[in-house]
DNA sequence: TAGATTGTTAATCGATTAACAATC
DNA sequence: TAGATTGTTAATCGATTAACAATC
């Protein structure tokens, strides 16, 4: 029932996962239906925006009626790949790595992970985050020759950042979850980079306050 | 020399810790003048974007030379206001908090942070971050009253979110750096929200890789 | 059938890009 | 002065909102 994928922007994509959300809230007061309006008012959307977004990628409502709160959960969540199990390694297991790693459910949104490496391994070596040893970089060539991964998360610091990159590239990796501040995509063509800047997410709440 | 802030859009604020980033890589490599054409072409944006961007808060440049990286980053990093000293507390402490609160250079980017607390303080005793122990919820109200901090950084689970907010707002505070999911804007008017959604990120990271 | 609400087209608004006169 | 590059206005592009015919 899908549509075909034109070019969906950015800004609707960025949207989704609100969306799915919601939705999750909605289901979760047992909340079958739901007209675009009444979901506008909740998000503090416009209907409009809500019907257009939904619309890039297919009838998902029903006139007279609305949309039905689960159904189209479970459609943004296929949109989003929520249901994908891409291999993902961590690099750098200090204390954002591990938080990251032991905190977040990778599990539920698509991803799992499968290998924990960090320069300093050595210091780790009775460390076991969700079961896995952290193991030293210099494993890592062998190790994504056997397993694969496609995804890595990068939380180490900055500034040796852009020889790790290099290398993950080189070993065929090309998806990448960036918590570090160098600039992968000015770098390096056709890579997905998706970053995390936590740094400037703080400045940004810094101007907001000065200028509320 | 800096204009009356207009409105200045979004879009714009949010570029700006990306230029402010830049600008101090050129500056560690000694960089002293930079035209908007070159800067455009290491950040992979348009010239005339960034002519466009800077001239929102005033005219930082010199026809016939550029800008001189030092003063540019300077003018930006004050605008961003990074050298204000706002009072801050972290309210939970699990991995996420504890990562945030001692990996995360608040100092450098405006924020002090003065208080830590968690529900379960009585487990984290010895615990010492940044030379700050935690604090139980119950001693929140006190503290604020005496303290009066004006940021709280949310690492709490998201389901039990709401009303720690409604006490925080019911406390002065106004401002937020919100990692849970719960959505304080579409339930609190005249509030400072930066939330960072992990899981969104994630989200959208899965939806890329998936249509690259 | 009448009422409600979608899907979709048209109108508006805002953000990005292009162009160029001002000026260092 | 001539060359370079800004600041700024105008043109284009894209995203949001409004409107309404289609239809459940």
């Amino acid at each position: 029932m899908a549509k075909e994928k034109k070019d969906i922007s950015m800004s609707v994509i960025k949207r989704l996962p609100r969306y799915y959300r919601f939705l999750g809230e909605l289901k979760k007061q047992s909340i079958v239906r739901i007209s675009s309006r009444e979901l506008s008012q909740r998000m503090g959307l416009t209907a409009s925006q809500i019907r257009q977004d939904l619309n890039c990628f297919g009838g998902f409502g029903q006139q007279g009626y609305g949309y039905n709160v689960d159904q189209l959960r479970q459609e943004i969540g296929s949109i989003l790949g929520v249901g994908s199990d891409f291999k993902t390694i961590l690099i750098g297991c200090g204390n954002l790595g591990k938080a990251i790693a032991s905190h977040m459910v990778f599990e539920d949104r698509g991803f799992k992970l499968i290998g924990i490496f960090d320069s300093r391994a050595d210091d780790m070596k009775d460390l076991r985050i969700k079961g896995l040893s952290v193991s030293p970089m210099e494993d890592l060539e062998v190790y994504c020759r056997e397993a694969e991964p496609s995804v890595a998360v990068l939380c180490i610091p900055s500034d040796s950042t852009a020889p790790v990159v290099e290398k993950l590239i080189a070993l065929g990796i090309r998806n990448f979850w960036n918590f570090t501040h160098y600039d992968i995509s000015s770098h390096h063509d056709g890579v997905v980079v998706e970053n995390v800047h936590l740094n400037d997410s703080l400045m940004t709440l810094s101007y907001q306050i000065l200028n509320q």
